[in-house]
RNA sequence: GCCGAAGUGGCGGAAUUGGUAGACGCGCUGGAUUCAAAAUCCAGUUCUGGCAACAGAGUGCGGGUUCGAUUCCCGCCUUCGGUACCA
């Protein structure tokens, strides 16, 4: 009988969906499941209209393989899926075509789960949830409820109910309160606050809860009606129209993670993932620590400027001081003298693009204000200068600087001709480049002179501390996030406005619906589409919140809902939570480590603070998946001034022919390129005729193709994408080798973590080892042939290999190197020619996580009941991996030579003796005096000798 | 610029703790089978020299540690990913 994938894989199918085979249970209160619980997740997808193409599948398949052997080896497995389906996608396509974004969603997600069930995936799909499903999103809103009317308390290091703070504040102030909170809270008595109307508190509280509304600057984008991320802005205009874009200040709902940014640091140290990735986070968070220091301005010194520094100890060195160009008191010290100049500054510096910038790291430019401060250590006046250098969202925006020790400081003064001066004895060749050394004794440095960095540090913190003049502190890159959108289709914010202040909606009320709109628009007024909503009114008199919550909301705290997905009284139920506690093993990209990975820590934070979830981190080891990318295939096209000329396209190969000529890269729908992939693709002349047929308006161009009549592409490695019309369907490779080879093949192609490029080449060999090892279980007249007759050594040592490497391997998540494992023990027994039952069922378990379905057909063609991913994972018998005799490398002088067998149990001195008196290896060493003999027993033999 | 990852045959990659570099697969070459082809099977395949036995070189480059280095250390180059001129 022939391997058939496409007949064993329907029918097998059909058979897990008719078992349930993969449904997970729950235990329920007062039950206990003897098995350990273990939760494997894959990253959220966002469902888009282009459906899966290799590339996803690629972690999908490591964690399906793990779950499935996590099931084998006696763990109760939750392995969920479902869709983060609010996102913009939809609105744009909603906004052309008038289509509900429901509705286009549904039927993404309708494709995504045809996609996902043809590879032969394990997930309990009666778990399947949509984070824009009200019945999820009441949560989602549940959860911004709960920030709503929390803050976070630093003494208690935990969030707590704002309750608590409002008692305080009428008690006592808030001057003892230390809380995390705006910047510029005002310190208040509690007869200030008694006396403040409800409105007033409300206003006030505003500055203490996790979520608030908050002034902050966005790209405002007026033709698409909306903001833009940074990266959606390129050069000064939108990514998508190229429509001009604004910097706007605008009221915004923001979440207060900066709270929480020392426990998301260190909270790093106790989370198994990629080293890479907690780096990215810790980079982003930014913790520094220094000191902030004020510096009077000399003809007005109740005014100061602050300063933030992490070398306090380098304050003698101040030679001058830097404001950003954006910074507000620039305005106020620019004398007259210097206005014009200053004001040109400012001008070009506006006009820099973040792209400009970055690539001049190397050019200083900067302008003197004309006014100076004074260092309140020395009392010197110091110049203070305008720079690009300094940003204007980080620290105060206002940099004290130390040429001596900061090169860019260094770079400005050497430029500027201001002075450079040595602050430590250890610092070296000063007049070449900065010196940032800590070692040495401060010189030139007043009241730390003699003294080291570790002594000079809490003096003059000291010193400020107790003139008023700055403070040890703590500095965070990490900004709050912006958490509201002005778009459609993401969940509506449970808020309803009274005058200026936000109020809940009374939980009973929720799910807040999403309305239905006319139009996915702005409005005129530029107000977000859900202004358009008709009698959408709060108790019909309040204004709702109009913006929508973003993409990050409903994939924060997703992996819960999973445990309990259709919990109606709460987002899951304390049993379930208690029972699954954390995810095992989060399989994801490595792009989103600062996006949803540090969101969705920070959401877990607050939810343990109440008490509501049992662990601090929500995923104990996480592994990134590369990129599969794909190939682009171009032909190239003579560029033509006019437009009516002919169009012609030349064979890549024939292109010296044309030294003078430009060339257009126009990209080929690689269904259509012959060798694809290969440095030979090209186009015959029926891909060409397909090509004209897919661009009509290419019809009468000229083709000139080569010798051989094909007209040679270009293939460049890059995404793969819709617009490079190189996506690879995974339907397609399913259809042609079934969904067992389509696993095993992409976790042949290398380690899961790698990107690389999608090649078929390879799955030929992937099919033929299936093949193979569906030949293993009959005779040559195509005859189930498997007997009862007992395994020999031989067969037991196969088998048990292949246990042991495939064990170890998934163990540490070395996928890739499982595959040879299998390949190596099926060549090898397809040698010995007689299938055996006891070393053909254990090898069928083995790599059933592998390969589902030619296992479940083993399986049951062994005659076995039930499902094979029911049954229990082999162990590997290190009895049978017992080897009689070693095969030891004998080298000479570290040179590998000769090989010779010696009995297992041989000892060192042994093995010395005999293989120093084989002729083989004493033609090695005749004429050589053997100094010395390493012998590592069951490893190698290394003579040194000259 | 900074941070992170990685450089191994014609290609994807393997070598888990410093111990036979190139497993396994693709491709290629030769052979068997076949009227022929496909499929399958067998053998070979890092490079250089040699009919061969064999010799030499070899894991981005240059050094070092070691009996022994793809693996550890120092310096450099290249590629990819991230990013923030972060005081």
């Amino acid at each position: 009988m022939d391997y058939q994938p496409r007949d064993i894989e329907k029918k097998w199918k059909k058979f897990w969906e008719d078992q349930k085979v993969y449904r997970v249970e729950t235990p329920a209160a007062g039950e206990q499941d003897a098995r350990p619980k273990f939760y494997v997740l894959d990253m959220f997808p966002y469902p888009s209209g282009a459906g899966l193409h290799v590339g996803h599948p690629l972690g999908y398949i490591a964690s399906d393989i793990f779950a499935r052997y996590k099931r084998l080896k006696g763990f109760n497995v939750l392995h969920p899926m479902g869709y983060d389906s609010f996102g913009l996608p939809a609105e744009q396509y909603a906004i052309q075509t008038g289509i509900h974004p429901a509705v286009s969603t549904d039927k993404n997600i309708q494709r995504f789960r045809e996609q996902l069930e043809n590879m032969g995936f394990s997930f309990d799909w009666s778990r399947e949830i949509r984070t824009s499903d009200p019945k999820y999103y009441r949560w989602t809103q549940w959860i911004f409820m709960q920030l709503f009317n929390h803050y976070y308390d630093q003494e208690a290091d935990k969030a707590l109910p704002i309750e608590q703070l409002i008692e305080r504040l009428a008690r006592e102030g808030n001057a003892a309160v230390k809380a995390a909170c705006d910047d510029d809270t005002p310190v208040i008595s509690a007869a200030d606050w008694n006396a403040m109307s409800e409105e007033q508190q409300q206003l006030f509280l505003l500055q203490y809860r996790l979520t608030f509304p908050k002034e902050s600057y966005v790209n405002w984008c007026a033709a698409l009606g909306t903001v833009l991320s940074n990266d959606e802005v390129k050069d000064g205009v939108s990514e998508r129209g190229g429509y001009p874009v604004e910097r706007k200040l605008m009221k915004q709902w923001s979440m207060r993670i900066t709270a929480y940014a020392d426990r998301l640091l260190y909270g790093l140290d106790n989370i198994d993932w990629p080293e890479s990735l907690k780096e990215q986070q810790r980079n982003w968070i930014g913790r520094s620590q220094g000191a902030s220091v004020r510096f009077p301005l000399e003809n007005d010194p109740g005014t100061k400027i602050e300063v933030f520094t992490t070398r306090v100890d380098t304050i003698y060195g101040v030679t001058f001081m830097c404001l950003a160009p954006e910074h507000d008191l620039v305005s106020e010290i620019t004398t007259p003298e210097q206005q014009d100049e200053i004001d040109q500054y400012i001008k070009w510096a506006a006009s820099r693009s973040e792209v400009e910038r970055m690539a001049e790291v190397k050019t200083v430019t900067g302008a003197f204000t004309g006014s100076y401060c004074i260092n309140p250590f020395n009392d010197e006046k110091v110049p203070i200068y305008i720079a690009d250098y300094v940003l204007a969202g980080y620290g105060t925006g206002a940099v004290m600087a130390v040429p001596s020790g900061d090169q860019r400081d260094w770079n400005f003064a050497t430029h500027f001709g201001l002075p450079i001066r040595p602050i430590l004895d250890a610092q070296e060749n000063i007049d070449e480049a900065a010196d940032a050394t800590k070692e040495g004794k401060y010189i030139n440095s007043g009241m730390i002179n003699g003294l080291t960095y570790d002594e000079a540090v809490p003096k003059l913190i000291a010193w400020l501390e107790e003139k008023g003049l700055g403070k040890g502190k703590i500095q965070y890159r990490i900004r709050d996030a912006i958490f509201g959108r002005q778009r459609y289709w993401g969940e509506p914010v449970p808020v309803y406005w009274n005058g200026e202040v936000p109020y809940l909606i009374e939980e009973s009320e929720l799910p807040l619906l999403l309305p239905p709109v006319d139009k996915y628009l702005p409005t005129e007024t530029g107000e977000p589409p859900l202004a358009r909503a008709e009698n959408w009114k709060y108790q019909d008199q309040y204004e709702y919140e109009l913006s929508t919550m973003p993409g990050w909301a409903g994939s924060s705290w997703y992996w819960y809902r999973y445990m309990d997905p259709g919990n109606t009284d709460t987002f899951a139920s304390k049993e379930a939570i208690n029972y699954w506690k954390d995810v095992d093993l989060y399989v994801g990209g490595s792009e989103h480590a600062t996006g949803h990975l540090l969101y969705s820590r920070f959401w877990n934070h607050f939810l343990y603070d109440l008490g509501l979830v049992p662990e601090k981190e929500f995923a104990k080891k996480l592994i990134n998946q590369g990129m599969i990318q794909g190939v682009i295939e171009f032909i190239h096209l003579i560029k033509t001034e006019e437009d009516d000329a002919t169009r012609t396209f030349i064979s890549a190969d024939l292109l010296e022919n044309y030294p003078d000529t430009e060339f257009a890269l126009i990209p080929v729908h690689v269904d259509f390129v012959s060798d694809y992939g290969k440095d030979t693709s090209h186009l015959t002349a029926e891909g060409i005729g397909q090509f004209k047929d897919w661009r009509p308006d290419y019809k009468e161009a000229e083709f000139i193709a080569n010798d051989a009549g094909q007209l040679v592409t270009r293939s460049e490695v890059g995404k793969m994408s819709k617009r490079y019309f190189n996506v690879v369907n995974p339907d397609d490779v399913v259809e042609r080798y079934g969904a067992d080879c389509f696993r095993m093949y992409e976790m042949f192609l290398g380690p899961i973590e790698q990107a690389k490029p999608w090649d078929m080449q390879g799955i030929d060999g992937v099919y033929r080892f299936l093949r193979k090892f569906w030949n293993l279980f009959f005779n040559n007249k195509e005859q189930f042939a498997v007997t009862d007759d007992a395994p020999t050594k031989e067969e037991l040592k196969i088998l048990h290999t292949a246990i042991k490497k495939v064990n170890e391997d998934i163990e540490r998540f070395s996928f890739n190197t499982c595959v040879p494992a299998f390949m190596v023990a099926t060549n090898d027994l397809g040698k010995l020619n007689a299938p055996k039952r006891a070393i053909l069922q254990d090898l069928v378990v083995l790599i059933a996580p592998f390969a589902p379905y030619i296992a479940e057909e083993m399986w049951h063609r062994l005659g076995n009941e039930g499902s094979v991913h029911k049954a229990t994972y082999p162990e590997a018998n290190e009895e049978y991996l017992k080897e009689d005799s070693i095969t030891y490398p004998i080298a000479i002088n570290g040179k590998t030579k000769i090989t010779v067998d010696f009995p297992a149990d041989a000892k060192k001195d042994e093995l010395e003796t005999s293989v120093l008196g084989m002729e083989n290896v004493q033609k090695y060493i005749a004429d050589k005096t053997v100094r010395k003999v390493i012998v590592v027993p069951g490893r190698m033999i290394n003579i040194v000798a000259n």
